[in-house]
DNA sequence: TTGTATGCGTTATCAC
DNA sequence: GTGATAACGCATACAA
């Protein structure tokens, strides 16, 4: 009676070689698929391989070929960013192109302009490249990921033709959003968005410009909030919105339209009666608020799909686009009829 | 004149041997501190890495102790809970913790019951330790991973002893909310709670049906909605709160109280005059609400920093507690007034 | 206290 | 087409 094969642990190449008789380089390269190899021995090989529940070491693998096969994920820990679910979104959809790719996915933290542990990353070569979740207008992480080599992408739009780019184009999206709402009767058209140093707030304040500047009452200062960040200054700017007489408001972001919804509830303010408001990006919040929101669109998961996918082509010298730019909706709800 | 040492570059443990002309054991065991060794050329290599910029290969460190200094993060993505910060802020805290500690975190993603994603990081050792950031009372992950041998933690209460737990006690925290909200004058409580599937639900609910079961009125059935998903059926069981005379609802979580008070709006009730409104769980937008919703806080960063301590703890042999209990607040605000 | 030799499990470069 | 053998860079048991 044979052994049973069963109670032999195979854990590594040289295992499978010594119960087939065959040399561990022949076993790697049945694998692998790489190199000159019988078409029997290869098959006779993988299929050992799959009764005996071998798993290669990839640790073993990475120090060969020094490649990791870990994508890195930059996260902002920037207090107000944290409670948006946009970087849990995108990341899975990061998570589900690297799965299909034999790749895993390794995130860590900038908290503002401390990019240390991002650096750590890099030297200590845990991962083969990175996609940074935002762009600032001056942004460390992208410059430092730049003279450190190493293949990277950004989220976000940039005029710097050497960055990998995939983003939604924020700017004609919201010049989209807000000649609609100009043509369905609305006229003294507010603002109030986001910081400055957000690359995103700038297109949008950019859409958003581009329309108003070419109407004859132009932009109007006193309807536009720029910068602001606090509650305290979304109360302010709704409060100047509303002494002005606008009739619609345009909010940066989610998170931003639902303080200014929370503001002008408490001025006990109607929507859409006694003023519009829509916003430059959406949420299920905002989805579920009383009346909806209309709001810009986009689907934040494929974003990251598509981001994973194209670092990993350009990581394996594929052929890669270096500026994605993905599609976006215009959701029309009760809050502009 | 000497040759500069800056063009040579380091990259090894012999290179810095050459250069120091010693052996790269002793480099070795000068960085590692482990072994005996003399006390200036510790000092005197850890000098020379210093100013040479060398940064070990911690590639080549995994093969040899196979450890990989990794912790994985296991995030779920059923369709809802995408939407919950909660992840990303926990998430957040995890890769404070790893980051003190030198190690790296690397999610994965399990879809409903399909944790393939997870059982290749195991099988593909990328990790040390893993961390489930949600219990559900049949867990699949959790049973796979006690099998598996790797060590863990679970983010939630179980029975289960052999499990190592953190959590905030929400049995108790959900019970003090409901009795101090009963002692604030309110007679019929109303309870609208997520999944049956979710082991965080059960706790809630027990904390209430705690506090209830002892009242003379007893549950009232036609008032509690557990196992509610939908906005559809959170819209039903709104209207069958408010039918029934309720005079305050308790919410499962902020997603559903963010629905609820959708629900409310529309059917034009007042908070707090017509009714009173809190939530087991916290979120930035209750608290932008109008009025604000009283809620249960926790600090779920810190819950993120714990547990990646725990399991690093656990990981290094060092002694770590089974169970660990965290605080919460009870944020009275005006929506129970 | 320090040096030598070996192993970790692959991939890759040679011969054959 | 296949088999030795040398990297990859570090840790460690053992020898000195």
């Amino acid at each position: 009676m044979k052994e049973e094969k069963s109670e032999i642990v195979i854990t590594s190449l040289d295992d499978i070689a010594r119960e087939l008789g065959l040399s561990k380089s022949t076993v790697s390269r049945a694998l692998s698929g790489k190199g000159r190899i019988g078409a029997q021995t290869k098959a006779r090989v993988r299929q050992y391989v799959k009764k005996a529940e071998y798993k290669p070491n990839l640790i073993a693998r990475s120090l060969a070929q020094s490649k990791t096969y870990n994508l890195g994920v930059v996260l902002p820990a920037d207090s107000d960013l944290a409670e948006k679910p946009f970087f849990q979104v995108f990341l899975l959809g990061v998570c589900e192109a690297a799965s299909a790719n034999d790749y895993d996915v390794v995130v860590t933290v900038v908290v503002e302009k401390d990019i240390s542990a991002l650096k750590n990353l890099v030297r200590n070569k845990k991962v083969d490249g990175i996609i940074l979740t935002r762009l600032l207008v001056h942004d460390y992480a992208a410059a430092y990921l730049k003279r450190s080599g190493i293949p990277f992408l950004v989220v976000g739009s940039s005029s710097d033709e050497s960055l990998v780019q995939v983003d939604t184009d924020h700017e004609s999206a919201c010049e989209n959003l807000t000649s609609l709402l100009l043509s369905m009767g609305n006229r003294r058209m507010a603002v109030v968005i986001g910081s400055d140093e957000h690359a995103v707030n700038i297109s949008r304040y950019r859409g958003y410009a581009k329309v108003m500047e070419n109407r004859p009452e132009g932009i109007c200062r006193e309807i536009v909030f720029q910068n602001v960040g606090s509650k305290t200054a979304i109360d302010k700017s709704v409060e100047g919105i509303m002494k002005e007489g606008a009739d619609c408001i345009l909010c940066g972001d989610d998170i931003i339209c639902s303080q200014v919804l929370s503001k002008l509830n408490a001025m006990n303010i109607r929507i859409p009666e006694d003023i519009r408001v829509a916003s430059f990006y959406d949420s299920a919040h905002l989805k579920y608020n009383n009346p909806p929101i209309t709001a810009l669109e986009i689907d934040v998961k494929e974003l990251g799909v598509i981001a994973g996918q194209s670092l990993i082509d350009k990581i394996s010298g594929k052929p890669f686009t270096r500026r994605t730019i993905l599609n976006y909706q215009i959701a029309l709800k009760k809050s502009t009829q």
